[in-house]
DNA sequence: CGGTTGCACTTTTTT
DNA sequence: AGTGCAACCG
């Protein structure tokens, strides 16, 4: 099989450009990932590179995953681990680095990692202890200072010098418990997953030389989105030869507020003298229309490079903007363009995705889309991991796998409820800090000692003996059989059962995790897959609608995007305002990146009031609306109009037909149109039948 | 100690 | 509108 076969110039060029820096720039569309894919193969194939050698940093655990799954089908090897590249994300490849070499830092092979919650939780535990009010300063704030210090790889005591006013202060403060504690738990949170395997490499030449011979190519995807951990991990990685290939688009950079930095791509050929650069710029994805929409908003930037995607597939259907009166219509119309589409055959469910920049927009879909019976999956929102009870017994699973994990031990000390309060829980952990014994050692030590009373005594110590089991277990059992041990011993089971509506679905969960853990081998593996897991990362398998965040939407496609809530304070986000022009330009940079998912069809709207925080407000329709000028048809009346003139079909003037017409179709010959409801068409043809069809696929032709 | 009630706060975006 | 948490009562 050739590998350079089904490539344009272009991407062919990239392909075999198999040694020295590479820089890939990349358009939406433009066959990113099967030129990544390719060069893989073509370095496995034809150049004698060992599968082993190569490593390849994708942006999810989805993408690493189709691109394993590609590569696999074009080696003609099994999708197997031990044929296949170093694939993954910066977080996971860095938890691979420091699970082998961890130690030479102090890093225990057996570390655990703490979510976004966990640190949250921390966070607040210390400022209760450090009785700093905490009516006035959020933890989250806190939260997010700490992890800008962390990125800038400040430690405490270098924040701490450099702090000035009260909250910096205070920041400095509680960043130093945090780790302390952070520390005790033998935990890393997601920026020291980086920053740990930078410094592993930094401070160990002997072992950073090691990786460096090992990986005698490195692929980066997404190169604009990395931040300057990742930035230094690469240039510790890369070696003499300088094998080092980063594929990504600076109009693409949606993450600058979690640290990315798209001038690292910018930057590029100047850390890497004697770069080869690529322009992908054809794109196979968006029809004309789409391309050049979305080619007016992202023009109004200043901050970009200048390139111009252009496409052969022709103009297609206009962009079509909606303005609406509320959330409720606006929901409802997304739905009814769907039912339409779907119910002529045209189109199925899973060609659907509908984007919008707050989670907290999902709710009206939601209820339009349960009321008209269309099937329909979430993406983010509420991670299945993020589920009380999953947390729970995760809770349980990082206890027995890090006894030291004080965090997981407070969250399960006392559900289900067995008589363990505050007070006693407060008293155990305090006399445990004061000795070497661990958290399981400790609460089996407690049968002897006056620390706590009563039922409290009891109940934990029977704890110490539960979790001791399991972890002496662990080598025998499987991660699905220990969570099943745990769910029936500890009486989770008959915990979640509460009577409560949602009993039956908690109870399912459980089953779905207790499946879901049965793919993996052993505890370690399925405790990192659920950490480093994303929101975006859920396969998409049957056939409904997919809404997301337009963020969760990066790297994705769909035949018929609908953008909701494009309007000034949701989309532009409010926070941008008091922020600055760079803040704006990555609003509009989200927008391109959302238009860019389309295929075929793009429908944006904007509603002239919704419900905020319970409450009803009113928002203009979005500059990038003014963006795209006379690039798309506009089909709102006036706000002020729009109450009013909900049941006028918007489309038909611009169909070309009327009620009455005859017409001819290919499919079903001809006949008579007796309805016309927007674009989709009834027909009542001479053999009998009546259909609705959709103008836009049926290629009626009026006679 | 544990459950309930009421109040405050939420909303960027996520590895 | 929905959630989390603090204060209160049994």
């Amino acid at each position: 099989m050739n590998i350079l076969e089904g490539l344009n110039d272009v991407q062919r060029d990239a392909v075999k450009t198999t040694t020295g820096p590479l820089l890939i720039l990349a358009g939406a569309g433009s066959g990113k990932t099967k030129t990544l894919t390719h060069r893989i193969a073509n370095l496995i194939l034809n150049e004698g590179v060992y599968p082993n050698q190569i490593l390849a940093v994708t942006f999810t655990n989805k993408a690493a995953r189709e691109m394993r799954q590609r590569l696999a089908t074009l080696i003609g090897q099994p999708n197997d681990r031990s044929f296949m590249p170093w694939m993954g994300t910066f977080h996971g490849i860095c938890v691979r680095l420091l699970r082998v070499d961890g130690k030479a830092i102090r890093v225990p092979s057996n570390f655990v990692i703490y979510d976004e919650d966990d640190r949250k939780g921390l966070v607040k535990q210390a400022m209760k202890q450090l009785s700093l009010g905490d009516r006035e300063v959020k933890p989250a704030a806190i939260s997010s200072a700490i992890s800008s210090a962390k990125n800038a790889m400040q430690t405490p005591d270098d924040y701490d010098g450099v702090a000035v006013g009260p909250f910096q202060k205070q920041v400095a403060q509680i960043y130093h418990f945090y780790e302390a504690r952070r520390k005790e738990a033998m935990a890393l949170d997601f920026d020291d997953l980086l920053i740990e395997a930078v410094r592993l490499l930094r401070e160990n030449p002997n072992i950073r030389d090691k990786w460096r011979s090992h990986f005698t190519h490195i692929l980066i995807d997404e190169y604009q989105d990395t931040n300057a951990a990742q930035y230094h991990l690469v240039k510790l990685l890369v070696n003499k030869a300088q094998n080092i290939c980063v594929v990504g688009d600076d109009w693409q950079s949606i993450y600058s507020w979690r640290g990315a930095d798209f001038t690292n791509i910018l930057n590029f050929e100047r850390d890497f003298p004697g770069t080869k650069v690529v322009k992908l710029e054809q794109n196979y994805r968006s029809t004309g229309h789409i391309l050049e929409a979305a080619h007016a908003v992202i023009s109004k930037n200043n901050q970009r490079t200048d390139k111009k995607l252009w496409t052969d597939a022709g103009m297609g259907y206009p962009v079509q903007v909606q303005g609406v009166y509320d959330d409720a219509e606006e929901a409802r119309l997304v739905a009814e363009r769907i039912s339409a589409q779907v119910a002529i055959g045209a189109r199925r469910y899973r060609d659907f995705a509908v984007l919008y920049r707050l989670n907290s927009l999902s709710y009206s879909l939601e209820r339009a889309f349960f009321q008209a019976g269309i099937p329909y999956q979430v993406v983010g929102g509420v991670r299945f991991y993020d589920r009380k009870e999953i947390k729970d017994i995760i809770a349980y699973l990082k206890l027995i796998y890090q006894p030291n994990d004080r965090m997981s031990f407070s969250r399960i000390a006392n559900t289900p409820t067995r008589g363990v309060g505050t007070t006693s829980l407060e008293k155990f952990l305090r006399w445990q800090s004061t000795r070497s014994e661990n958290i399981v050692e400790a609460l089996l030590l407690l049968e002897d000692e006056p620390v706590v009373t009563g039922k409290a005594k009891g109940a934990l110590v029977k704890l110490g003996y539960l979790l001791k089991d399991i972890a002496s277990q662990l080598e025998t059992l499987s991660p699905s059989d220990a969570i099943e041990q745990i769910i029936t011993k500890t009486g989770y089971r008959d915990h979640v059962q509460d009577g409560t509506p949602q009993a039956e679905a908690r109870d399912e969960n459980l089953g779905v995790l207790v499946a879901d853990a049965q793919q993996f081998a052993s505890l370690s593996e399925f405790l990192e897959e659920v950490a480093l897991m994303s929101s975006a990362d859920m396969q998409v398998n049957d056939d409904m609608v997919t809404f997301m965040t337009l963020h969760a939407a990066k790297g994705l496609e769909f035949p018929v995007v609908c953008m909701i809530g494009i309007e000034e304070g949701i989309f532009p986000h409010s926070r941008v305002f008091e922020a600055g022009a760079a803040e704006l330009e990555e609003e509009r940079r989200l927008c391109y990146v959302g238009m860019t998912r389309a295929r075929e069809e793009l429908h944006l709207s904007y509603s002239y009031s919704r419900l905020q925080f319970g409450q009803r407000a009113y928002n203009e329709p979005s500059r990038f609306i003014g963006d795209m000028g006379d690039q798309v048809a506009l089909l709102s009346p006036e706000p002020q109009l729009m109450g009013a003139s909900q049941d006028e079909p918007f489309y038909s003037d611009e169909i070309g037909f009327e009620v009455g017409d005859s017409v001819r179709s290919s499919a079903f010959g001809e006949g008579t149109i007796v309805d016309i409801d927007g674009m989709a068409v009834s027909v009542n043809f001479t053999s009998g039948q009546t259909k609705k069809l959709n103008v836009e696929f049926a290629h009626l032709q009026k006679l």
